[in-house]
DNA sequence: ACAAAGATAGTTATATTATAACATATTCGT
DNA sequence: ACGAATATGTTATAATATAACTATCTTTGT
């Protein structure tokens, strides 16, 4: 896998973003021997589905509708704490919902840029902004152990036109 | 009020910070001419007898102590609306919880310390991070409206000994 | 191949957090 | 004092998340 741009609010083939996702997944759990069976890697396909972020409740009404059995919460959330602790996702905290993440290859804190027009998500990877936290606690004495970084607003696109799917 | 230190992992005299905010919460709303009321003082002051982000039910079940009817929901959180409207408070997303802001005299972004062991909670103050995700937002075209950063870990006090209170 | 152990998923119930909708009371401006 | 606006009381319920127990599947050792 190649280095990617962020490219949540640019114009792009999203099939790519999906394979390229489901085969770092199957690539990362086989490696660390995870098991990703197939309700945690179709919550994962769902979470895929687009750059916006999906609540746990609408993964499972997406869920429930492609099963013949009923789906109760705690499947959802399983798969989702899964999914989680194999940094296959992150948790946007302020709006309860999940998103892909593009590169769980390597580790890296949670840090997004949320459209409040389209609702769409982008990872920020920013050296500058991962060093002036790491900088900050360093000078506080504070030990780091996980961070979230949610900065919302209105994407380029939505800056100049109204809101749009996708 | 001067300028101060962010102390919430250091000793201090609390009451100061109890009765800073308060005073200055008063003259917030009485130049904006927004009404402070019994209950928004009440909730106000029991958020700001630690410095350790507290549940709207938590704070509920304090009002109902001290009260002789009973309490419900929508009381705390419609003056916990207020306050956030004001900014006398911050919603600590990650933990579904709320805490005091030492300085809601000057807008500013919610960035936050919070200690895994201790549970407190110290205000980031940082140019170098505000800037910094100014600078990432410009670079992305993202017009930021709010934004929050809420950096887990254990404080200066708990990275060496065992959690304690206030 | 088999049984035991461990991990995953199903199922039911419930906890926790938050808001809707409408009635009542209080405050403010005139 | 009066009406309008704001704030609070009250009841019900929505939305998010987890506990606890059962059943099934997978892996592992023999």
């Amino acid at each position: 896998m190649t280095d990617k741009e962020p490219l949540a609010f640019t114009r792009h083939n999203h099939s790519h973003c999906v394979s390229d996702a489901l085969q770092a997944a199957v690539a990362i759990c086989t490696e660390r021997g995870a098991r990703l069976t197939a309700i945690r890697q179709q919550v994962l396909e769902l979470i895929w589905q687009s750059h916006k972020p999906l609540g746990a409740y609408a993964l499972l009404d997406q869920l429930a509708e492609k099963s013949t059995k009923p789906v109760a919460p705690p499947t959802v959330y399983r798969a989702l704490d899964f999914l989680l602790e194999q940094k296959l996702i992150h948790r946007i905290a302020a709006i309860n919902a999940f998103i892909g993440c593009p590169h769980p290859d390597h580790n890296h804190a949670s840090h997004f840029f949320l459209c409040d027009d389209c609702g769409r998500a982008e990872e920020i990877h920013s050296k500058s902004v991962s060093n002036s936290i790491k900088k900050a606690a360093t000078e506080a004495g504070f030990a780091v152990q996980s961070q979230s970084l949610e900065v919302f607003g209105l994407c380029p696109d939505c800056r100049t036109q109204d809101g749009h799917d996708s």
